[in-house]
DNA sequence: AAATAAAGTTTAGATACTAAACTATAATTT
DNA sequence: AAATTATAGTTTAGTATCTAAACTTTATTT
């Protein structure tokens, strides 16, 4: 059934979720706002829009939208009519809500070292749940299929032909692949 | 701020909750009722109750008596009296409720490898935590302070002085502790 | 130009979550 | 031994979340 290494990815699962839930229940929030800024906080500008959140996070847009709103209202985020495609609505974190994310980090525990063969073995799994889940994408533009080294100030994306500010390369993208499609 | 493990490891924790999502809604179950049906099947004897179900999930005791008192009238556990403690009451799956969590899992891809390394450092991660959350235990017996080997047919458990099965020292416990307290 | 697709919002109904009050039993203290 | 405190669990009431489906707007494809 379940092998040894699946009995401790579910703990590390749920004592992730219930040390969120800890520390957002100190700031008074709910868990997927947290969920929600903390996505915000590492995504890339592609990808900071509503319906990446409904993919990375796995909920309903009409979800998302609700939860949206209300941390719209309450000054967490900021929501921005992109000019290029007027569906899209980018969604920005505010002074106040990268301070609320802050001040829940702290409650937060991480990874005490920076093992480069743990960091390897996540990957590896990562890989595989997505080349299970048809290539839903979500991962550092570094390591994706996309990335293209310039200079040391920037690298091109070779999906959308753009370049890209060296920082951005360690942020997550929804269009992320690792492997060539087939 | 987040390093890149902790990137990684936010997404994993999301992924992993996102497959989850998708098993629970082609069987037609709510969620914390997969969480709920998982951790029976890996927790000892010791620990199949409502309260360590409380912990080990970060959630308040009310709610997860709701959940247990809709999945025992739709026949996935069963409760029973605990009769040394006559507080408790003791969860155990059905036939139902296993063979719910089998299809269940078909839809949830698992580890690739069992590379040891990955294993230490995802215990080296939960042993940080467990650290800063004050001891709160879950975890296999096998890594605790209280297991003393016996024989091959058992082991025994230094914290209630029982001899338990060699079968259960893989399974996961309340009482669990890494290190001895200060 | 028409049809289809994609992004996002809104609504209604179901479900889950928490906090607090409550019952029952066990462990401690006096 | 009696009283107090702690522990396990349930119930209740109110709030928040989630999904599915209908809908609007803009882009893309036919």
């Amino acid at each position: 059934m379940l092998k040894n290494i699946d009995i401790w990815l579910e703990r590390l699962s749920s004592l992730y979720k219930s040390q969120m839930r800890q520390a957002v229940s100190a700031e008074g929030f709910q868990l997927v706002n947290l969920e929600i800024l903390q996505y915000l906080s590492i995504c890339n500008a592609y990808s900071n829009t509503a319906q990446a959140l409904s993919e990375y996070l796995g909920q309903s847009k009409g979800s998302i939208s609700q939860s949206l709103k209300i941390m719209d209202n309450s000054g967490h985020i900021e929501r921005k009519k992109c000019e290029k495609d007027k569906r899209v609505v980018r969604i920005f974190l505010t002074p106040k809500g990268r301070s609320s994310l802050a001040k829940m980090a702290q409650h937060m525990v991480t990874m005490p070292t920076e093992e480069p063969v743990i960091l390897a073995g996540i990957q590896s799994l990562l890989k595989a749940w997505q080349q299970q889940n048809n290539h839903q994408g979500f991962g550092q533009c570094v390591s994706c299929r996309f990335h293209q080294p310039h200079n040391s100030k920037s690298f091109k994306c070779g999906l959308t032909g753009e370049f890209l500010p060296t920082q951005e390369k360690l942020k997550l993208c929804r269009e992320h692949d690792f492997e060539p499609p087939q």
